[in-house]
DNA sequence: CGGCACTTTGACAGTCATCAATTACGGTGG
DNA sequence: CCACCGTAATTGATGACTGTCAAAGTGCCG
């Protein structure tokens, strides 16, 4: 990549990548043996947009995921109408770019919301790493399948909750993804506009406005501009759960009578293959 | 697992294999040398469940991901009220599971809208397996990619579509996906019930009914019971594609000015990790 | 034939999108 | 330093789409 005035590449990525904070989950890490593996010079790269830059648009040939250092980036889809529809707000740490692989060209476009650090990891090289290390395979399953998951998760509070709610579910999720980073839950920032909030859950600008209006006045948080301050997590929290409850993961599900035929009730556990 | 009343396991697993109609794209697949693998008799086997039987429910521990050989299975999220969230439908020769993978685990859970023929492809060896063959790798990342692109079309299709539209897209989907198979892609079948196909779409059962009805008054389908004939394709397409549209994936989106700074205009492509 | 679940149809109200206009903010240029 | 401009954010009024409640109709299988 060039370097051009709003774009500067890391000079000194190897001490880079040993400084960095999110080494020890990086996909690219050394296995359990300790040692980095020697590819890992081709695979990943950083540097730093800013504000606005596109890291990839929809279209351009796929050859790298991203992964986000500081900042924030978000991802769209480009409508034939041209308005965007934004698909995920990523924070430091996460990767972007996931839903792209095994594709020729990338299926949506990606920008910074600030000014913002980013690891390439260049997605050649990396399939080759995985083909000789076992945890950086399952950390990059582990990506994809969580990122599955979390679409899964907007797809219900989506689905069954109010403006309200969806908006109490979106500042709870920042404030939690932004607590993994040592940060305060409860004083979060919103890089990104209100017209993106709104594409992402589903509602008008207007509507987002409102409903941060709402909030505010009920006390539960406390707006300024691109900060907010969560007056009552607690509050915010059964507010977000309230109504359509996603349930957590790993807990045990009620056994409810199955809808459909009856003599499937005694279908006790899950499908197990005979062994041979 | 138990030779239950509803639950037959195929006897000859290897030579069902051989006669699988999606053996061409099996994970489970030999490499390109032409030989299978000698730990696929560990990784892959089938059985055949009775409509309404579950493969798999939410809190189950996570082992196996599966396919559909033959019928259709649903995957569902449990609200704390009780009801459920459909997250998605599948379809001979797709693959399920994907969003528990790394998870102790099931995240959602699934059941069979028919009688189906299911495939268990545990989790265990297959991770083996992709380490040891970069053609399994790679079609299970193609798997869980594409699974997170098929989620991002959703969000757009929910997001800024009309309730005509939303069956517009979800009729014109399942057919694309049936003709697939081989099947006329004018006459659909949908074993899931209406309650299923609004979770899905985010409409309430009742609009559902109105609107196939309306569908079928504009001449556009032809509804008979679980059983939909589209009349014109031509129009249907239409449809789904108005005022919010898709944009197909591979086709080089309108490059529009950054919407935020001006300055950033200039960069043209995107970021490319210095070659050391 | 009867029970049951699913589907359809109708009436009504509520939430949220839309249209419109004002206000606030941030960067620019004088 | 301040005024200016464009974008973003807010606030208000209105209406439509769709969810909810209610009830009848339909098909399925025991």
């Amino acid at each position: 990549m060039r370097n051009s005035s709003n774009v500067v590449t890391l000079k000194d990525r190897q001490q880079n990548c040993e400084s960095c904070r999110f080494y020890r989950d990086c996909l690219v890490k050394t296995d359990s043996s300790g040692r980095r593996p020697g590819s890992q010079a081709t695979v990943v790269s950083g540097c730093v947009v800013r504000r606005g830059a596109h890291i990839f648009r929809m279209g351009d040939s796929f050859d790298a995921l991203y992964m986000v250092r500081s900042g924030a980036v978000k991802t769209y889809w480009l409508a034939s109408n041209g308005d965007q529809q934004v698909t995920g707000f990523y924070l430091p740490g996460e990767i972007f770019g996931l839903d792209s692989i095994s594709t020729e060209n990338y299926v949506s476009s990606a920008v910074a919301l600030d000014t913002s650090g980013i690891c390439t990891l260049l997605y050649a090289p990396l399939r080759r790493l995985c083909q000789s290390s076992a945890e950086t395979m399952a950390r990059l399953m582990g990506r994809l399948s969580g990122r599955i998951r979390e679409s899964e998760e907007a797809f219900i509070v989506l689905g069954h909750k109010s403006a309200d709610e969806r908006m109490a579910w979106f500042l709870m999720d920042i404030s939690r993804r932004q607590s993994t980073l040592g940060l305060s839950p409860s004083e979060i920032s919103l890089p990104m506009t209100r017209t993106d909030i709104g594409s992402y859950l589903m509602l008008a600008v207007e509507t987002v406005s409102r409903v941060l209006t709402r909030l505010q006045s009920n006390g539960i948080i406390q707006v300024r501009r691109n900060q907010v301050r969560i007056k009552s997590l607690d509050k915010l929290a059964r507010l977000a759960e309230s109504s359509a409850n996603t349930a957590p993961a790993g807990v045990h599900a009620p056994r409810r009578a199955a809808p459909y035929w009856g003599d499937c009730r005694d279908l006790t556990g899950h499908l197990r293959p005979t062994t041979h």
